[in-house]
DNA sequence: TATGAATGAGTATTCATTCAT
DNA sequence: GATGAATGAATACTCATTCAT
C-alpha cells in the first residue's frame, strides 16, 4: 500500500516553487502534486486512496514481483482487503487491470519527469534528470510497478497495447524534446533513447540500491557520461 | 523446426579454418561445429534432431513468443508432433523444460561467440564480435529463443536459476576477458557490460531486422561506438 | 415497455357494451378494462405504470426471450431504468419475480378471455374465442410474456408452482365451462383441452404472424375445426 | 444409465424380421438395431457404453429434468462417475454437450420411428406408428431426454441450432412421407404435423404413464382420431 | 517411448443478494 | 425508494501431471 501523495514529495524533485524564480527568466516549474491533481481532475488518474487506485497500485506491484500470469485476481483483491468478486465492479477483466495499471504508472512517471525537467537548467541537466527519474521509477518507491511496462508488455492484447502506447508516447515526447535541445546533438537521438531505455530497464535485474557502493545518483551520472560524453 | 547443424554454418563467422593461418601466429580458431559437437559429446547439449532437442527448440520459441505461463505443454508437444503425455518421458516438469531450454540456448550462444572472438584479431574487434553475436542471438535464426534468458527469468525457481547461472557465467567470462584486453580499458567493465546487455536485450522490443535502414551490422557498430569510443 | 391499459382496447374483442343488448336476454358482458380495474382494486394485479408493474412486464418479456436462468436481475432492472439492488425493494428474490410475472400474465389473459367469451353468442363461438385469445396471448401484444407459463414452469419451486396453479385453474375453469356447454359434447373434454393447449403453446415455436398467409384468425378456425368438427 | 441395445427390443416394434414375410409382398423391414448399428458405423452415433455415449445419455436426462442452465458440468460428470475436468476431453464446451445430446436423441428417435413405420401396413397405421413413437420417445425409456429438443431449444446458439435442424429435418421427412401417403389426405399436412407435434410435446407436462387409466396406446389412438378421423 | 483418458487443483468471471448511505 | 459497492458461493473451463495400455 502506497500513499501516492507522500510519494511525490519523497521524490525530492518537486518540493515547491520557492526557488526564487519570481523575477527569474525561467518560468515557474509546476509541482508534481499540481500535475497529478490535474490528472485526477481530468479523470485520467484514479482518485488517490480510492479502492480503484489501491487495486491498481497493488496489482502493479504483484505483476512486477510474480508476473501477470502468476498473479491471481484473488491475490490482488486480498492485497486491498476485498474479495475477488468485488474486483469486477471496478474492472471488467484481469487484462483491464493490467492496462489501467500501466496507464497510471505511465502518467505518474510522466508527471515526475516533467517536473524534474522543468526544474533543471541546462539541456544536459535535463537529460540527467530524465535518466535519474526513469531509474527512480524502477528502483525507488516513486512509481511502484513501473517495470511492468516492459516486463508484461506481451501480456496485453494488441488493442490494449495501442491504448497504452498513446500515453507512452506522451512520456517519450519529453525525452525527445530534451534530446533535441542538447548542445552537441547526438547523431541519432531515437537510437540513443532506445539504448538508454534498455540499459536502464535492465538495471531492474541487477541494481540493488540499498547499501551499495553505487548510488542511483552516481549510476545516473555514469549513464549520462556514456551516452552524452561531456 | 530448426536444423541446429546447418544454422551454425549460416551464421557466417565460423566457416572453416581454411583461412591461411596454417603457418600464422594466431592459434587455430575452433569452428562452431567443433565446439557444439564437443558439448554434445560431453552430454551437455542434446543430440541434434533428437526428440529432446526438438522439444527444447520448439519450447524456447514458444516461450519467447507467448511467454512461459501462456505456453501449454500441449503446445510444445504439438509443435514436435507428439502428445502432451509423452513430454514427461523427456522432462519431469514444465519448469525443467524452461531450464533446459535456457541451458541449451546459453551453450549455443557461447559457442557462437567463442568462435567469433577467436576469429577476431584486435580486442576492439573482439568486442564488436561479442556485441554482434549477442544481437544475432536475439534477432537472427542463430539461437532461437535466446531472449527467454531475460524475459522468463522470473518463471524459474531459484534452484533452477542457480543452475542456469553457472552456465551463464561461463558465457559472461568471454565478455570479461574481452573487456580486460581492451587497450584503453573502461573504468568499470562490469557496469559497461550490464549497460550493453540491457541495451542489446531491449532491441528485442523495437529492432526488426528485415528491410530496415539499420542493419544488424551497423547497429553493432553504433553500440560499439557508444560504449568504446575509438 | 407496454401500456397495459391501451393494450386491452387493442385486442378488439371487448370494446364496450354498446352492442345493443340493453334490453336483450344475454346479461351485460363486462369490459376487459372493468375486469382489470377490479383486479387492481383487489390488489391482485399491480397498479399499471407502477415500477412494480413495469418490472413484471419487462421481466416476463426477458424470460420469454432469453429464458429465466439467462436473464439477470440487472437486465430486468436496466429495462425499467433502475439499479439491480433496488429490485429487492419490490421482490424478495428473483424467483418471486418469475412467480409474480406468471400470476399477472395469467390474470391478464383470464380477463381478456372472460370478456371475449362473454361477448360470444353460441358455445362454439365461445370455444373459438378461447382459442383465439390463447393464440393472441402468445403472439399478439395482448399479454406479453404469456408463454413463460409453459417455457419456464420448471424454473419455479414447487411451492411457487402451487400458488400459480391456483390462478391457473381459474383460467382453465373458463375453458371447462365452454367445453361443457358445447352441443355435441366431446368424449373427453379434459384431454381435448390438453391437446389444444399443447398445439397452441407450440405455435410459439413456428408461427410468425407478420405478413403470413395464415392469419391468427384463420389459424383459430383450423384449430377449432380439428378439435370440434362442425 | 441405459443399455441402448436392450432398449430397442424393449420398444416392441422391432422384434425381428421373423414375421413371416419371407414370401410376403412387403419388403423386409429393417430392425432398429440394424439402423442404430449403421449410424454407429458411420460415426454419427457414439459407440454404445462408451464414456461419450454415457455422458450424452446422462446429460440429456439431466437437461430434461432440471433444465440446461441449472445442470452443472459437475452433475453430468458425477452421473457417469468421472470428474468434471475430464468432460472436456470429450466435448469442448457445455453447449456442445447439449448439441450432441440433441443429435443423438434425434437419430435415435428417427431409427425407432423408421423401423415402426416400415413394420406398418397401411398409411393410417403408419401415422399411428409415428404418433406412438413420438409419445414413447417422450415418455418411455426408449429415447431418454427426447423432450430437450423442445424444452432447451433456446439454450442453443444459432449455429448449433442450424446443425441440429439438419438432422431434425430427416426426422420430419418420415412424417411428411406418411402424411403424403394418407388416403383422404389432410388439407394442410404441415399444419397438422405442427399441431400434433405441439399436442404430443405438451403431454410431457401432464401425462404420467404409470398406472393411469389412459395408456400410451390409447392416447395414440385418441390423437390419431382427432387429426385423422376415420 | 508413445498414447490418451483421466485427474484435481486452480482460474477468471458471474450473479443474486445485502446493506450502509 | 433508490443507490452502488461489496459479498461469497457457484460456474465453466484449463492444464500440468499421472498411468495403464
Amino acid at each position: 500500500m502506497v500513499d501516492t501523495t507522500s510519494e511525490n514529495s519523497a521524490s525530492g524533485h518537486s518540493e515547491s516553487r520557492a526557488d526564487g524564480n519570481y523575477g527569474g527568466g525561467r518560468p515557474v516549474a509546476p509541482t508534481v502534486s499540481d500535475l497529478l491533481a490535474e490528472l485526477v481532475a481530468e479523470g485520467l488518474l484514479s482518485e488517490p486512496d480510492s479502492t480503484r487506485a489501491r487495486l491498481l497500485t497493488c496489482a502493479a506491484g504483484l505483476f512486477e514481483q510474480k508476473g501477470f500470469a502468476r498473479t491471481t485476481v484473488r491475490d490482488i483483491a486480498a492485497g486491498v482487503g476485498i474479495l475477488s468478486g468485488s474486483i469486477f465492479h471496478h474492472f471488467s477483466s484481469k487484462e483491464e487491470i493490467l492496462r489501467c495499471a500501466m496507464e497510471e504508472v505511465t502518467l505518474h512517471a510522466r508527471a515526475l519527469m516533467a517536473a524534474a525537467v522543468a526544474a533543471s537548467d541546462t539541456p544536459r541537466e535535463q537529460l540527467r534528470a530524465c535518466i535519474r527519474c526513469e531509474l527512480e521509477a524502477i528502483h525507488g518507491e516513486a512509481v511502484p510497478g513501473f517495470s511492468i511496462l516492459v516486463l508484461e508488455w506481451r501480456s496485453l492484447s494488441s488493442e490494449s497495447q495501442a491504448r497504452v502506447l498513446r500515453l507512452r508516447d506522451s512520456y517519450e515526447e519529453i525525452w525527445r524534446k530534451v534530446f533535441a535541445a542538447l548542445d552537441g546533438p547526438l547523431d541519432d537521438p531515437a537510437l540513443s533513447r532506445r539504448l538508454i531505455q534498455g540499459a536502464i530497464a535492465h538495471t531492474h535485474n541487477w541494481f540493488k540500491p540499498e547499501g551499495r557502493a553505487l548510488s542511483l545518483e552516481k549510476l545516473s551520472d555514469r549513464i549520462l557520461a556514456v551516452f552524452a560524453p561531456a
